[in-house]
RNA sequence: GGUCCGUUGGUGAAGUGGUUUAACACAUAGCCCUCUCAAGGCUACAUACACGGGUCCGAAUCCCGUACGGAUCACCA
């Protein structure tokens, strides 16, 4: 028996070769340039910040590129398999409009882009051909060991500090000949396909990263697995291996933590005499607890989850930018000349990434935020915290959607204007910084009065003012000379120079005035600009707030 | 233990042998402005190049070693 004899023994059904499959997947028809990335995530788990800002990398990658950016489902490990996963992962990078170019849902059975099936468990016919071309050649061969055996080889291996794995002498069936091995198959063994290994771990290579510059490994001499007994569907290495070529991927984006398995994908491609992609691969995103630096953890950082961030309501605008502003710190430069470009348009450079990892920092992203929805008209404010609450906070959606012009009104306060002021990071912030222009939530409240300040003094302030001053008609001017007059008039100081000089002579200031009826209104000791506040509560809100008092 | 990577102030970082008394941004603090807050203006801050050798006229920048930190070593991706 033959190479070739196993090799159709273990995979009879299998005609198409290799070659058939790439005429099926030819090059890609893009100009000069062009890049080709993908997202290429399992769906094993909830998208994290990590998975996010490689994605982000992959989008900008394509994009600025005019390339190719394809989402391909990583489903070949059913055992870990989440429901929900994709449509999840589909649910975020929809919601931040990295839409890919080519996808595929199983749920919906959408389906776009000829190089499909994106999805790797539809591709098993693929793979197995490419595997029965490597039995053929003899670079791959069925492997019986047992759990048990190969749990006993590691213990031996870290015994006697040896490196770990399935390698020469421990490679026990690498040179079973095809006979033995189709008896074992004919009686039921259960085995998994190794690869052949042709490496030596004593020779060395060098590998480029676009991230990380020049590496040097030693070769790969580990006969990884690349089919498993357990649903016939390749390992991650083997599939990275078919896939990224058949579907022409030029960048591969992923996390560091695949760098230590380059050796095995170097000598996988080798194998096949197929051109490597580049790689990129982006740093870790660490997180500081307490003293120690790690990796930034699903379980431990609500941070760290991509929900975080829509729970909180922080514009996709906010998010993206930040990501960007730690993948190339250049970036808050570029977007200060290009306030109105897309991100996409900035020229991303992989060198540029930090190696070491990135402390994803909450302060900076509060920061690009504020500065970002200062930027924004009320109305779009208005719609973004529209869609949120929806969402995230029924009832107070409910209250803005009754008072719509109220609420952007109020949303405008201080804000279409040179420097506008920098309330809020997130949506979900405003309500607590608004609640009180609303009757239905001026409720289970405290009025901030100064302290040590008598009722009487107070209904008398407030009294005096909203009964003999205030008048809606008058403007911001002829409003404040009048509280400066009503202010001298009770005994109190109208300028706070001349008032901070000799606090003696005076019951108070002006600015005692103004708390008196600020929180008169508001119950709060701080809102904007007062003016605006009294003239957007109006005079029934007003006066129904003076008689709680 | 093997392999690979990294180490600039509280944080992200600029910097690739000499315009560096080491940018910039965030954070923090103070002052100014001011009816409060936010914003803004000004200033300060951290006495920042892990440590030790070497190369050089000259090193954060190049080389070697040490320490520390991280990633990885599955029929998981």
């Amino acid at each position: 028996m033959t190479n070739k004899d196993l090799a159709n023994l273990i995979f009879p059904n299998i005609t198409k070769t290799v070659e058939d499959y790439e005429k099926e997947y030819p090059e890609r028809d893009l100009p000069e340039g062009a890049r080709v990335t993908r997202y290429a995530p399992s769906p094993t788990g909830f998208m994290h910040i990590g998975n996010f800002y490689s994605t982000v990398v992959d989008y900008v990658i394509a994009k600025h590129s005019n390339g190719v950016f394809y989402l391909r489902n990583e489903d070949t490990d059913g055992a870990r398999e989440i429901e929900g996963a994709i449509e999840y992962i589909r649910h975020v990078i929809e919601h931040y409009k990295l839409y890919p170019d080519e996808y595929e849902y199983k749920d919906t059975k959408e389906i776009k882009g000829n190089y499909g099936p994106y999805i790797q468990s539809e591709r098993k016919d693929i793979y197995h051909a490419f595997i029965k071309h490597l039995i053929s050649e003899g670079k791959a061969y069925p492997c019986f060991l047992t759990q048990e055996e190969m749990d006993s080889i590691r213990e031996s291996q870290t015994k006697d500090k040896r490196r770990i794995g399935i390698y020469g002498r421990y490679a026990k069936y690498r040179n079973l000949s095809p006979d033995e091995a189709a008896e074992r198959i004919k009686k039921g063994e259960n085995y998994v396909i190794r690869l052949k290994s042709q490496g030596d771990f004593n020779k060395k290579f060098k590998f480029d990263d676009l991230a990380f510059g020049t590496m040097e490994f030693p070769e790969n001499d580990i006969d990884v697995v690349i089919m498993k007994s357990s649903n016939l569907l390749p390992t991650y290495h083997f599939a990275h291996l078919v896939d990224d070529h058949l579907m022409h991927t030029t960048h591969v984006v992923r996390g560091q933590e695949w760098i230590s398995s380059v050796p095995t994908h170097y000598e996988l491609f080798k194998t096949f005499g197929f051109k490597m992609p580049k790689y990129v691969h982006t740093p870790l995103i660490l997180k500081k607890d307490g003293e120690k630096i790690r990796k930034i953890s699903k379980r431990l950082d609500p941070e760290a989850r991509m929900t975080y961030y829509e729970e909180k309501g922080y514009p996709i605008y906010s998010v993206i930018e930040a990501i960007m502003t730690i993948a190339n710190s250049n970036y808050e430069a570029w977007r200060e000349n290009n306030p109105d470009k897309d991100f996409t348009e900035f020229d991303f450079s992989p060198k540029k990434m930090s190696a070491s990892g990135a402390l994803f920092d909450l302060d900076k992203l509060d920061n690009i935020s504020k500065n970002y929805i200062s930027k924004l008209k009320a109305s779009e404010v208005f719609d973004m915290l529209d869609e949120w609450s929806k969402e995230y906070d029924k009832d107070f959606n409910d209250l803005i959607n009754k008072y719509k012009e109220y609420t952007t009104d109020i949303l405008n306060i201080e804000r279409e204007q040179k420097k506008p002021r920098k309330d809020y990071a997130s949506l979900s912030e405003i309500k607590g910084q608004i609640w009180y222009m609303y009757d239905e939530l001026y409720e289970n409240f405290e009025h901030e009065f100064a302290e040590g300040l008598d009722k009487e003094e107070i209904t008398r302030v407030l009294n005096t003012y909203f009964n003999e001053y205030y008048d809606e008609k008058d403007d911001k001017d002829t409003w404040f000379n009048k509280m400066k007059e009503m202010t001298d008039k009770l005994g109190y100081c109208s300028g706070m120079k001349e008032y901070k000089a000799n606090p003696d002579k005076y019951k108070g200031s002006i600015a005692d005035i103004s708390n008196i009826i600020r929180v008169g209104v508001t119950s709060k000791s701080q809102t904007p600009d007062l003016y605006v506040i009294l003239q957007l509560l109006g005079k029934d809100r007003i006066n129904k707030r003076i008689s709680m008092i």
